[in-house]
DNA sequence: CGCGACCTGTGAGCTACTTCACAGTTGAAT
DNA sequence: ATTCAACTGTGAAGTAGCTCACAGGTCGCG
């Protein structure tokens, strides 16, 4: 076992601890790392494709993955933006049907995957395990529907605000820095609400006259979260 | 005990081998059944409310519940139609936060309840249930994206089709009547696809013109369901 | 350095949908 | 029997947001 396997695998159990293996006991903790294989993508990599069998899941420890939904129009809607410490790809293994969206590798990235044996057998043997899955489960559940009623019943507008605000939320883990800076294409916001590009510019620059934010280099910067808050 | 109680549980008993239960041995399943109070609602009441704290999960006995988010400006989105057999109430339940949603009887319907602390126990008890818990969480997590997705990239006329075909499988189960016939008001499915019944009455009289359904008295026939399904 | 890829900015025009307003139907309730 | 509520049908008018068509900026890469 080379060096490099060796601090991957350090990182890999690092990064276990959050999310859906953080409550497990160490024991049970080694187990999954044991189980889990390291790899690497690039950025601009497919991890996986819409309509693939996907017979494994995935944990990010370092870098960042695009989760959409591709439309016939060339369209895309993007459902998620993993963060290190995060699990994705589990819809498919937990019940064995096709993967439901893209990910993408938005930047260089490095994965853990486990096997769809590998983990249904781990859960057989430690039941405990079940309760976090299940919160995970839940947590996305309840933002794809939140998501989902907003995109269905709200303006433009008031769903980049929302969008924003959340956006902020991700980063605010990763990249601490206030002021309130979000580092993200308009592209992409406007794939996170249905909308397009053309009118998420023209929001931001209308907020922008009005002192809400500032637009700089690329950035949006949030000059009056309340007044986003109050949209 | 009275005779109604005892009718009650019977059906109780005969519907939980559906859905979330149905994979258990004849043991837990008496278990569950003894756990759960049967209580009746009639059209129109409402079974519980968004944002209040949730701590019981329902399985549907009979009758039909409307599963919906209200939006600000008097908009409502409608995320299911349950029926006999199905398990609602299992979100707030699961992660111990508020009602992601309105939980209402459409018709009179008849509920059994089970509480969230012996729920909890139960699966604590009883490992090998948590399978069909997940799966039934992946289904909807599943359903609500693809919904999503179509709401975000599809127009109007695209998801009408794909919300009456979806609605005709849930009614396949009760009424297995064909001719394909849909009895479900227009506002509802506009509800649905989050555009204004108008826009829906619309697109079905177009449809009706080119003989892809017909309308009479209050349903929808579905007179040519290659033709939907292509769309 | 210059090329290509991807971004932001902006205006003009278009259209898919919404809103509003009103009329007729059906069906349940009193 | 009638009244009320909720449904369907339809047209006119308004508009939010999309598409298209540019122009210029920035960044990385050969």
């Amino acid at each position: 076992m080379g060096p490099d396997k060796r601090t991957l695998k350090g990182a890999c159990h690092l990064l276990l601890n959050c999310s859906l293996f953080g409550g497990l006991r160490p024991d049970e903790r080694a187990e999954v790392v044991a189980l889990a294989r390291v790899r690497t993508f690039n950025a601009g990599d497919t991890v996986f494709a819409i309509g693939s069998p996907g017979d494994q899941m995935m944990a990010l420890l370092s870098g960042t993955i695009r989760i959409s939904v591709p439309s016939s129009g060339g369209k895309e809607l993007l459902l998620a933006m993993i963060q290190p410490g995060e699990v994705f790809g589990e819809l498919a293994v937990l019940d064995g049907k096709e993967r439901s969206a893209d990910a993408v590798a938005e930047t260089a990235c490095t994965v853990a995957i486990l096997d769809r044996r590998d983990i249904l057998s781990f859960f057989e043997r430690n039941p405990s395990a079940w309760p976090s899955l299940v919160k995970v489960l839940c947590q996305r559940l309840r933002h794809t529907d939140q998501v989902f009623a907003e995109v269905a019943l709200l303006e433009l507008p008031v769903r980049l605000a929302k969008a924003m605000l959340r956006v902020l939320n991700w980063e605010a883990d990763s990249a601490a820095a206030e002021p309130a800076k979000i580092r993200f294409s308009q592209r992409k916001l406007a794939n996170m609400l249905g909308g397009s590009r053309e009118s998420v510019n023209k929001c931001l620059r209308n907020w922008q006259r009005t002192g809400v934010v500032r637009i700089s280099g690329g950035s949006i910067i949030i000059s009056d979260r309340r007044a986003l808050e109050n949209i």
